[in-house]
DNA sequence: GTGAAAGCGCTAACAG
DNA sequence: CTGTTAGCGCTTTCAC
């Protein structure tokens, strides 16, 4: 691969004169410039970028670091950070935390060594050292999804609280008052945050909630299937199930259709998020769905803002929450009892 | 962040003994090392992994490029070569095609310039000049999903004839004898192998084929729905289709859906590949899954095995071919009339 | 306007 | 065993 000493030989002026010329300094008379550009051509050059990121200390690379890579939500995502990258010249690091804390924070410490321009970030800790961890990035940090207390910077996300309250309203409005919440993992922000709007909801409407059916999914399709399977084998089973993401509404879907059981005859189902091809499967289920392109273009436009105004003054941090869209489908209809 | 500099100073020691004591040469005396070893931990140094590219013309990337990132099946893949960079210390730089072509060779030399140690390419092209350009690239390359005619090396991929086959002959013991094929985007490497044994397989059971029953869906789920929806509206309509993959399956089954018709009472179907989920679609659709965390196990594996070899003798090109799986579903019956 | 030179952080001869 | 030195390819003062 030609190096800028090869241009410079043809053109026949030293390496900095070609350095100054190629980034556009005006500094480079109109003739040099010219037969150093043609030079450049003729050999196909292009300046080294890990030489460039060694002297400038960045990278044109930025990391993207979510809890499962393979989860379609982020795949969406992946696709509009990837292309708003290489929009602006930059490559995608992709990685996967698996949902884990330290193996994240892990993660970040090779992205931060790459000297990455910058990070997206679907963070999973909250402890006290993760906080601190984060905090001493020094990295342009956008965060999706889920917030950090305590880190300040550009956050993107839904609302969730509004999505569960939207889904819980829609099932009060057929009548159901026996609804059970398929929430996510523990400690998860957006698990607190989407019981939070279930529970809102559910106490202006002035009933009260069975606390017995409020069980921890996991944001994870075998363990709903489990829990749906506990759910709608009790005497006292609900009439309706809210689950707290699109994997656990599958996974509660099936073992509904294993059991036997007709949905929306026998029980209303909803969902946070929607599933690809969502359509096709039979009953449609009611959900409200989360803008992931929008969230993809707000996020990444953020982080390649702060790449680009190094030096200049940061922007304070800001915040989107995208309201989520209710799409009716065929899963409810009113109690059956 | 701390350099090998500031670990010589507090050891006492030249940068280079301490590069070499890092580095794990024998030539240091085990207690320098000691004193070494405790300094970087100390002040929390880890190699600058550009300076070492640099100095090596290698990094520690791999680069996955793809037509379609946002698609499940790479999804899924994505998720299992990362999983085997991060084992061997590297990081993946994904990044999407388009399925174009000439973006690819553009991106392949983004790459190649950021000195990727290898690259896992899933190959839209086939032009000459494509070939040639490929040929050049000069890192360990592993193909996958589509093969390069005129490329040598190592190549992970399906037996897409058998996979057609497969449920060719599935559809034929049923009875059917009308079977239209939802052919992939004209030119591809899978669309030819996917036909090609869908006519075979006719041809075998000395079944003619109707010619105006093969139509391009690209596919792409959206163009698919039009052609099942041309097709299902003919008079002299198939009594099954075969779908080349997943998404344009789901795509004819919403027309399907649409129109009234029911699937398999009035239309048999069948897929090549699996969709996420599948298993709560009504109808289980009947199809043949690619392995893809094999395929995605073996080409990494294959993948670091040339960039760990370097300089060694490369081994010659390689090549698995997965055998599908057929998934039965209840997507399929005799044709009613 | 252009060139010489320093240096980003590291590795690897080559000396000592 | 350990240190000196020369780059990897590039940008960026600072002289001329």
């Amino acid at each position: 691969m030609a190096t800028i000493r090869d241009v410079a030989k043809i053109s026949g002026v030293s390496i900095s004169t070609v350095s100054l010329a190629l980034n556009g300094s005006r500094r480079v008379s109109a003739d040099t410039y010219q037969r150093i550009w043609a030079a450049a051509q003729a050999v196909g050059y292009a300046p080294n970028p890990v030489a460039q990121s060694l002297k400038s200390g960045r990278s044109r690379l930025i990391g993207m670091l979510v809890g499962d890579i393979s989860n379609p939500f982020f795949g969406r995502m992946l696709k509009g950070v990837e292309r708003s990258a290489i929009e602006h010249r930059h490559l995608v690091i992709v990685s996967d935390s698996g949902g884990n804390p330290d193996r994240e924070l892990a993660i970040l410490d090779h992205l931060s060594r790459q000297r990455v321009a910058g990070v997206i970030l679907a963070p999973h800790g909250n402890s006290p050292e993760y906080v601190a961890r984060i905090n001493q990035l020094g990295m342009p940090l956008v965060l999706v999804d889920h917030r950090i207390p305590g880190v300040e910077c550009d956050f993107v996300g839904s609302d969730n609280t509004l999505a569960s309250a939207m889904l819980t309203e829609h099932l009060i409005r057929f009548g159901h008052r026996r609804i059970a919440h398929l929430a996510g993992r523990t400690g998860l922000y957006t698990t607190g945050k989407r019981l939070q709007g279930f529970l809102d909801t559910m106490q202006s409407a002035g009933i009260e909630v069975d606390a017995t059916l409020i069980v921890d999914g996991d944001y994870d399709g075998e363990r709903a299937y489990a829990e749906a399977m506990r759910l709608m084998t009790r005497s006292d089973r609900p009439t309706a199930i809210l689950a707290a993401n699109n994997v656990m509404a599958l996974g509660a879907l099936q073992a509904i259709i294993d059991l036997g059981f007709k949905c929306p005859q026998d029980i209303s189902l909803t969902s946070i998020d929607d599933v690809p091809w969502g359509n096709v499967i039979q009953p449609r289920i009611t959900m409200v769905v989360q803008q992931v392109d929008e969230l993809a273009r707000i996020a990444s436009e953020w982080l390649l803002e702060r790449i680009n105004a190094r030096g200049g003054p940061a922007p304070s941090p800001r915040e989107h929450i995208l309201i989520p869209r209710l799409v009716v489908g065929q899963s409810c209809a009113p109690p059956s009892s």
